[in-house]
Formats: structure tokens, sequence, C-alpha cells
RNA sequence: GGGGCGGUAGCUCAAUUGGUUAGAGUACCGGCCUGUCACGCCGGUGGUUGCGGGUUCGAGUCCCGUCCGCCUCGCCA
């Protein structure tokens, strides 16, 4: 083989003159007959026209004339300008290669797909990924996985240049309560026994820290065996960090930079100092604790409002008790909304409610005089402290969340973006970072009757706070911390536990034993006893952040070979039974679907 | 586990109310073409209508089941 002297991407007019040699795929041939011939030869860098004339000899221009798509050819020849005037739309459109000698390195078969951006858009992407690798030979494709690389590469390079080790960590670990669902693989030396994939390295990163490792970073697969979605996927990635000595203000300011030199290197894009605000506000004004501040329609709670409207839909939300907690009523104001949703519209949101657990959305359009349509009449005796309070002008449009509190945060932080996709609030082209603090250490699951950790139960508590787990668990607030950018969480971390005493109690306040902390846990409390710094850290959400940065919503089009929404590797086929050997090795038998 | 959408040629799609031999573009194959770059012109090959049942004189179309893909609720500390 010919090994190549440049890229397909790479000519320019400055080569001219010059013998080079270009090895790559035929992207198209365009045969004019039999004394020209052009063929685009195309690398992961772009695309190079190469010509064929009647003064190459009768063989090579036999050979380049049956040449077919995702032949794999090497072309020696000379750069010239142009003789037909350049293509502006290729980097290298004011150069060719005038042949003198083509080698076929591979035949192709006719290719099921064809390794093009505009195709691809429209192509079931089922027949994508069984084709994975002619797909990511698009030119989309391969900027992708650029990007991903570079990203990962300034990780490397920030993270370094401020002292952090990368360490690797287990991937075969033991299998813990909390969290997602758990992969598990079975231990052929421990038959019965099985192994856990990590959700994330979160116990192990802690240990390094106790261990003196100072800062740690890792670039690492996290596994969970939860129902993908489209930004969602169960095999991912982290940027995964931790640091000694340390508070939230070290970490807050450390990975805001990263954050802004990640943009400043991809896009160019200058992020300014990322605001804050606290979980309390955001599920407050957002209903959500991932806000996307690009645009307004806030939530506002009337609750006070109707508690004493003769509107009984109303009263009794907010009068009824759900398992010891008061229901709410949340109000959005959609400025001119009275004309800008259609009843169709309105309906949509409707059955939105519906499918979010709401038992519908009552809605009034706003009059000079007062309310009309839907639940109008119902708002007369509180019409003019409602004004007040959403400030609602004539042409508004006003829904209403009603029930469970937790119910109307989630069914209006989801119809809030509805809401601002459709009617066009959200400006695309703006970054709006925002850290969010101040969470709550803990939930009550009132089925479980215990506390849950909000974060992990390995997050510390706001420092002072720590009394509050013994006298009033639920307005204890932790140290952690979410990056979230336009509406999606990017990372997340916080200062941990490292003390042992507050360690435990955290255990026992979410249900644990001190005998099942023990067991799970004991090799993090006895970290703990033996000189553990104070530490944090975060996780950054690589494929999340590459999206992002790549401008996709969705999570496969990060990922080299990604899983379908059933788990499914359609390249290889995975999962697969494994044969009766293998089971029996293990000590493992499969039962019949119980179901059936 | 629930809801929604989809599955017809290698790919993207069409096919009236259930009715002739399931069509088109593209790709592919053959021929022609000396400045193309979505090359062009002429001709041709290509189908288990996801799979299995059922209804019917007749099913791509209707019914039942099932598989696969996408979106989503639950789930995702």
């Amino acid at each position: 083989m010919v090994r190549r002297t440049h890229r397909c991407g790479e000519l320019r007019e400055e080569h001219v003159g010059r013998e080079v040699v270009l090895n790559g795929w035929v992207d198209v041939l365009r045969d004019q007959g039999r004394g020209l011939v052009f063929l685009d030869l195309r690398d992961r860098t772009g695309i190079t026209q190469v010509v064929f004339e009647s003064g190459i000899d009768g063989e090579a221009m036999t050979l380049a004339r049956s040449l077919r798509r995702e032949d794999v050819a090497a072309v020696r020849g000379v750069v010239r300008r142009r003789a037909g005037g350049a293509n502006p739309r290729l980097a290298t459109g004011s150069i060719e290669i005038e042949a003198r000698e083509v080698e076929v390195l591979n035949r192709a078969e006719q290719p099921p797909i064809l390794p093009d951006d505009a195709e691809a858009a429209k192509m079931d992407e089922e027949v994508r990924l069984r084709n994975r690798h002619i797909d990511l030979r698009r030119p989309r494709m391969q900027q992708i996985l650029g990007l991903r690389s570079k990203v990962t590469r300034i990780a490397r390079e920030y993270f370094h240049e401020r002292g952090f080790l990368e360490v690797e960590t287990p991937l075969l670990i033991r299998s813990t309560p909390e969290g997602a669902r758990d992969f598990v693989v079975p231990s052929r030396l421990h038959p019965g026994e099985f192994y856990a994939l990590p959700q994330s390295p979160q116990l192990f990163k802690q240990i390094l820290m106790v261990a003196g490792c100072d800062r740690y970073l890792q670039i690492c697969r996290c596994l969970r065996d939860e129902d993908p979605r489209a930004d969602r996927q169960a095999e991912f990635s982290q940027i995964d960090l931790e640091m000694s000595f340390t508070d939230r203000e070290e970490v807050i300011e450390t990975m805001g930079g990263f954050a802004r030199r990640l943009w400043k290197e991809t896009l160019g894009v200058e992020v300014p100092e990322i605001p804050r605000m606290t979980w309390t506000e955001a599920m407050n004004r957002y209903g959500i604790d991932r806000p996307d501040v690009r645009f307004g329609l806030d939530l506002v709670d009337v609750s006070d409002l109707v508690r004493e409207s003769p509107f009984a839909v109303f009263a009794d939300a907010v009068r009824t008790l759900h398992r010891g907690r008061p229901g709410c009523v949340k109000a959005i104001r959609v400025p001119g909304g009275a004309a800008a949703l259609s009843r169709k519209a309105t309906d949509a949101l409707g059955e939105m409610a519906k499918s979010f657990g709401l038992g519908g959305l009552p809605l009034a359009k706003v009059t000079a005089a007062g309310f009309e349509t839907g639940v109008a009449k119902h708002l007369e005796g509180i019409a003019a402290p409602l004004r007040e309070r959403l400030g609602l002008a004539a042409g508004d449009l006003v829904l209403f969340g009603v029930g469970r509190w937790e119910v109307v945060c989630k069914a209006l932080a989801e119809i809030r973006l509805r809401l601002g996709r459709d009617l066009g609030l959200i400006d695309d082209s703006v970054w709006r970072f925002l850290w969010v603090v101040d969470f709550p250490m803990f939930e009550y699951d009132e089925e479980a009757s215990r506390w849950v950790a909000l974060h992990h139960p390995f997050t510390a508590p706001m420092p002072g706070q720590e009394p509050l787990l013994e006298t009033d668990p639920g307005a204890c607030l932790s140290a952690g911390y979410d990056l979230v950018l336009n509406g999606s969480e990017i990372a997340g971390g916080s200062i941990r536990i490292h003390r042992r005493e507050i360690q435990e109690k955290v255990f026992s306040l979410i249900g644990l034993t001190a005998e099942e902390a023990d067991a799970k846990f004991g090799f993090l409390l006895r970290a703990l006893r033996h000189g553990a710094p104070p530490h944090g850290g975060i996780a950054f959400g690589l494929d999340r952040v590459v999206m992002h940065l790549a401008g996709t919503d969705n999570i496969r089009d990060v990922i080299a070979f990604p899983k379908t929404q059933s788990g499914a590797d359609l390249l290889c086929d995975a999962p697969s039974a494994i044969d009766e050997a293998q089971l029996k090795e293990l000590r493992l038998s499969v039962r019949a679907d119980p179901t059936r």
C-alpha cells in the first residue's frame, strides 16, 4: 500500500505542485466518460476531489472507473488549482489532485446506508445503529466524536493543572442498597454471589480522599439498570472529581471555572460568573430543581387566596392533607395567552396535566372586566388579589395546578416548559448556567415510613446544621450543589460527611440499622474512623455536556456505540443468551417467566 | 409495568372503501458522456408488506397475538 502523505481534509492552495498520496473511502464517483472521472475521496478530516484524465494510463483509468461508494482506495497524484472553478462547499474546494496512480485497498459491498448527514436525518435510527460502522463515517458523527475527545482532553488538562490525580476505580464492586437498580455480574469463584457494576465511583473516590490522594479525577463509566430516555442511557460517562480539605465555595469555584473553560475552548463562548439559586426558590418559582431560566412563566402559589374560596376544587385541595402535608394551588400567568393558545392547545395542556397526575388543568382568560371561560365564575371572589399577585392583564391566560405539592410542581414545571417552547419564548442561542444549592438533606417517604436522602446518604449537612439531624431532619439543608444548564442537570455533587458519627446518624435516619449499615457500608465507616479529611466533589455528566456543546437532544448521537430503548446493542446484538456450559460454570439456571 | 407513534425494495416514502401484476425517488447493475461536485441521459435488477394466527371469494389495508424501534409516565440515591 502506498502510505498517505496527507489526510483528505488538509490540502490547500499552498500545496499546489506537490506530489501527495491520499488514503480514504470513495464518497462518490462522477464518471464523465472514458476521458474524465472525478473521485471524491473521504476520511474523517474531510473530502478531496481527485481527477483522472486521459493522460493517465488506460489500466489506471479503468480501475478508477470501477470504484464504487465506500471502496477503500489510495491515490497518488499532484495537487493543482481547480480547473473547473472552486467548490466553496468543501474546505479543500480550491484544489484537486491530478491522479497518477490509484490502488484499491478494499472493495465494499453495496452499503446498506450511506454516510450522508442529510440522509441520516431522515433515516430510521434503528438502521443507523445496526450499521454504526458506516453511520459513524458521517461528517457530523466524526465532528461529535472529535468534540467529545476534546472535552475529555480539556478536562484532563484543567484538572491536572490543579493537582488532580487520575485514578481508576473498580468495575466489579459490591451491590449496595439505595439508588438505582444495580447491574449484576455472577461470580464464578463464589457461586451464588454477585458483583454489581458501579452506579458511580462515589465511595471509592471518598476512600481515595481518606487515602491521602488529595484531589482525584476519573473519566468513568457508570451503569444504572433503569429505563432509558432521550437524554439518559443505562451506561453513561462521568467526569468524576473529588477534593480534600475543601468546602462548597472552593468546589463551586473550581468547577465553574472548568465549565467556563470548556465553553470557551470548544465553542468560543464566554460564560459569565455562574449565578446561584436555592433549591427552595427553584421549586417555588419553577416547580423543578433544574429550572430553565431562559424564560419567565414563573409558578405563583395562590393557596392562601383560594383557601376560603367557595370553589370547592381549590379550597378542598388546599385543606386536604396528603399524608400529613397540605395540598396547594399554583398558577401560571401566560401573557397574551388568551389569543395565543387555541382551545386545542389548552386541551392538550390539560391532557398533559392529567398524564402527570393532576385532575386536570383549570384555566381562565383574563379580560378587562374579570375572567371568562373555564373556571372564570369561580374566580370572581378572589379576582382582585389574584390580579395583583399574578400581575394579570387583559388578554392573559391563567392556568392552575391543584393537588399534592409534589404533583403540582412536577406537572406545572413540564407545562411551563412546553408553553415556553410552543410560544417561542426560549432563546436557543443563550447559555444560562445556574448553581442550585441548599437542598434539603431528606424527603420523607410515606410509603416506606422513613427519610430518603435527596442527593445520596454521603452528602454532608450544611456546616452548623448537624443538630437538626436529631431534632428536625426535614429542615436540615445539605451541602449539595447541582450545575444546571438551560434546564438540564449537567453536574451534581456535594461536600461529603467525613465524620463517622454523622454518617451513622444519616444511615439510621434512612432506616438502616447499625448492623445493616455495617454490613453494606462497613468499609466506608471504617475508613471514616482512620482520619478522613473534610472533602467534597462533583461529577459532570459527560454525555449531557457533549449533547449541549454539539446541539443535539439525542444522547445516542454523542455515544459511539449506544444502546436502544430496550437496552440492546444492535451492532453486536447484546444482550444474548449464554450457553449451558457458561451457566453451569457459574452455577446458574434460568427460570421460566412466572407470569406466563 | 402503563400510554402514544411507527415497521411496505438496500434507503426514504406512496398504494382510494378490502379488489388488476404492490408503485415512485434514490441506491445498485449495464451502456453513453472530457469539468463534474445532489453530474446528466438511456435501459435494467430488486418485495416473506416485521413475524404468527384469524375474518373474507379476495388482506399491505380489518381483527387477535407477538417482536422490534422511537417518545413518554413510573423508575433514574
